[in-house]
This record gives C-alpha cells, structure tokens and sequence, in this order.
DNA sequence: GAAGGGCGTCAAGGCTCCGTTAAGAACCGT
DNA sequence: ACGGTTCTTAACGGAGCCTTGACGCCCTTC
C-alpha cells in the first residue's frame, strides 16, 4: 500500500484531505509540525510527502532542505503564495511539485498520481562520503565499495545520526529513539553500539572520522 | 548538455522559449506539430519534453498517450485551459507537470529543473540475474533456462522483494502486502514461504545469493 | 598527585529470531 | 466425490543479537 505524509498545521485542511486520501486506498500518516515531519519521515519513510510550507516552527522549504539532506522522497508542495519567487525557491531545494491553495481536490489527487507513479524509477537516495556509501531507503551501507551488513539496532543508532548530518545529537535523544523512552539513562548502550559502528564503518576506528563524540553531549556524523 | 525538445504551434512563444532555454545552457530542440514531436522524440531521444495541448493535427493528450507506450521521458504540459479535469486527464495519460498559459518563465524553468533532476533510471519488466530471469508482468520464472513454477503466494513473496531490487523490505510489509493487513504478525508465513521460495530458486538454499535474510528486519533481493 | 567521571573495549550469558520439517486443513479441477 | 496442490499451523534446534558487568584509559577537577 503507498504511505502518504501529510504535513499541515491547518487541522480542518488535515482531515479533509486525510479522508480523501484514505477513500482512495492510501495510508496516511499526518504531522502538524516541522520538527514532527522530519521525525515521521525518519521513522516511517513514507512513498510520497505533502508539505505545506506555512508551519508553526521551521519553515516549510528548511524542513525540505533538511529533508533533501538524506532523503529522495518525492515532496509535493502546497502553499498560498502564488508569487513565483516562491515556487521557484521551493522547486530549486528539491520540492517535486508546487500547488498553490486553493487547488482542487481532483488536480492535487492527479499530481499525487503522477509523484508516485515517478517514484518507482528513481534511483536510490545515498548519502555519499568519501570512504562510505550510504543507502538509507534501502538500508544497505558500502565501506570502500565493500558491502557492510548492520543489526536493527546497529541501523537505527546510524540513521539517527546520518539523517542529521553534521548536527550534534545528544544521548538522551539518541537513546529514546533507538531503544525507547525508557532506556534514557542506559547510556552504556551508546558506547557499545557506537563501538560496534566503528569496528565495521571507520578504516581506523580508534580515530573516528565519520562517527564523532561529543563528551558529555553526544555525537555526531561527519560526511 | 541537457536536451529540451519544445513542442508548440505558436512560433512567438517557441522563439522566447528557445532563447531563454538556450541562454541557460540547454540544447533545445522544437516541433510544431504532434507528429512531429513524436518522429523527435523517437530519433533524439531529449531529456525533456515541454509539451503544449493546443497543436494543430493531433491533441497534446494522444501525443502523450503515445509516448507512453514506448518512451518514459519526463513531459512538462503547457496549456492554456485552467480546468480541472484538463490537468487531471494529462497527468494521468503520463504527462510529469502541469503548468497553465500564462505562466512564469521563472516558474517554468524550476519545473524544469525539477523534472530533469528527478529523471533518473527506467523500470525494466523482466529481471535477468545470471541464473535467474523473471518475467514479471508474464508471471514466469526461469532459473538456469529452466522454467520454475510457482504458487500463487509464492509469487506475490517473491513480486514483492523483485519489484524493490537491493532494497530491505520489513517483515510487516511483505505480510501487509501479500497476505493482507490483518497477518501483519504472522512471521511465521514469511519463514516458510521464503523457505519454499529458497527451495525452487536458489542453487545452494542452504546459502542464498538472491533471497537475502536481514535478521530482525525483514528480506531483500539482490540481483 | 589523587580522585572521579566519561568513554572505549571486551566477553559471556540469555534470549529472540530464523530455518526446517511435517501433518492436517482448505481449495482446486476433473 | 476424489486426488492433487496449496495454505496454515505448530514444534524444535541453532545461530546470532542484545544485554550486562567489569576493566582500563584519558581528561578534568580538586
């Protein structure tokens, strides 16, 4: 079944559109928030996004930059600025359409078509680095063009971090979303697994280039 | 270089078009009619096409429908018909955008360059992998040129992981989508049909080179 | 210089998950 | 109705993953 994403802070725009799509046989996920998509997207890696760009927190088109960072999710965009400075700028950071409100159901439900029927096409998203190649759709990771098998947990610590490039992310974060609110405290499970990332990521895991610890903070991924 | 083919009947829009393209460094092509366009299409084979609806012999909409039967090229539609039903009917023939007479060339340019950014690979219909051939819309499978017969489930399983090449596909969804939403706990199925499938594909099933366990995770199929 | 916190490393045990098999139930065409 | 195929279900053994605790090092702090 295709998995939409629908992010909206307009909740009455949200349940209309989440019954229409669920009429028409897709699954639908919502967010309200910037912060909130990212989180779902990470999560649940959904087939197609629709992203309204009037958000409470982070602006539409910097939760697509953001997005563009690690994913290759088509994102249609939806917006009440018909200026075409905007839809330019959206279009350049990677938005895959641009509908300006008020659309009308059926055009919105063609382009939906039209982005995932594209999708099946596209080629992987990858995160590329140097020594490490990075398929995070896939869920596979190359090391020196060497094929890298990870454990679920080994995986969600690492996407945790890649889908924040460069960002510091700190342990109480990593370790609620890995292993559950619950588990906040059990820090030794970073060591260890971050530790079992490096043995089979880094060519001199003693002196991390990718995988990097903040002390006291956290960590962080370096392309 | 990137190549445009520009299909329109109006000889002052293609020549504003065409500069603007070609100031901005694409190889642009043009066509004035729909036959035309399509004896282009099938002897340049451009990256793009900009597709107007208003052509004098044969309807924008059969242009594309034609098209789509032998090409997947990305197709931008211009049209000077606001409706609904005109942009739903064209996205659904096969057209990628929609875009309405009068329009922004900034805008135009944008979905451009969306269209030429997501233009990635083609979805092929059979599958060769050295002793492995399979034909996926005949629903025939062939291993060392030897024809396998398959069961039903066995190969909604195997249709499941072969139309996602390489990538990892959990266990929830391959039992969402081959038995249904209401199995998503019964991993069991999974195991021996992935068993059964091992049993008719592989040579050694003991050590699957195609039908990859990811462990705690779900399947994959590597070609 | 000593103490302590934070981090990296390692190894062992428990336990979950996977592969395999087989037998009965359901389904199909004849 | 019958024979054959396909699907469901349950049980068992083994491999590999997660958890856990102990230990040593480095850096900071007193």
């Amino acid at each position: 079944m295709t998995s939409i994403l629908l992010v909206d802070d307009e909740v009455a725009l949200l349940r209309t559109l989440s019954m229409n799509l669920r009429a028409r046989g897709y699954e639908v996920l919502t967010a309200e928030s910037g912060e909130d998509a990212l989180a779902r997207v990470r999560r649940d890696s959904p087939d197609v996004v629709i992203l309204d760009l009037g958000l409470p927190d982070i602006s539409g088109v910097e939760v697509l930059r953001q997005l563009r960072g690690w994913s290759t999710v088509p994102v249609i965009v939806l917006s009440a600025r018909h200026g075409s400075d905007d839809k330019v700028e959206a279009l350049d950071v990677g938005a895959d359409d641009y509908v300006t409100k008020p659309f009308g159901i059926d055009e919105l439900l063609a382009r939906l078509r039209a982005a995932v029927r594209r999708s099946g096409s596209v080629d992987a998203a990858t995160v590329e680095s140097g020594d490490l190649r990075i398929d995070l759709a896939g869920r596979r990771i190359w090391r020196d063009s060497e094929e890298v098998r990870l454990t679920p947990t080994e995986w969600g610590l690492l996407a945790a971090l890649v889908t924040r490039p460069g960002r510091l992310v700190g342990q109480r974060q990593l370790l609620q979303e890995v292993w559950g609110p619950a588990y906040e405290r059990e820090t030794n499970y970073l060591r260890v697994y971050m530790a079992n990332l490096r043995r089979k990521l880094e060519s001199d895991p003693s002196r991390p280039r990718h995988l990097i610890t903040e002390p006291g903070m956290g960590y962080r991924f370096l392309t």
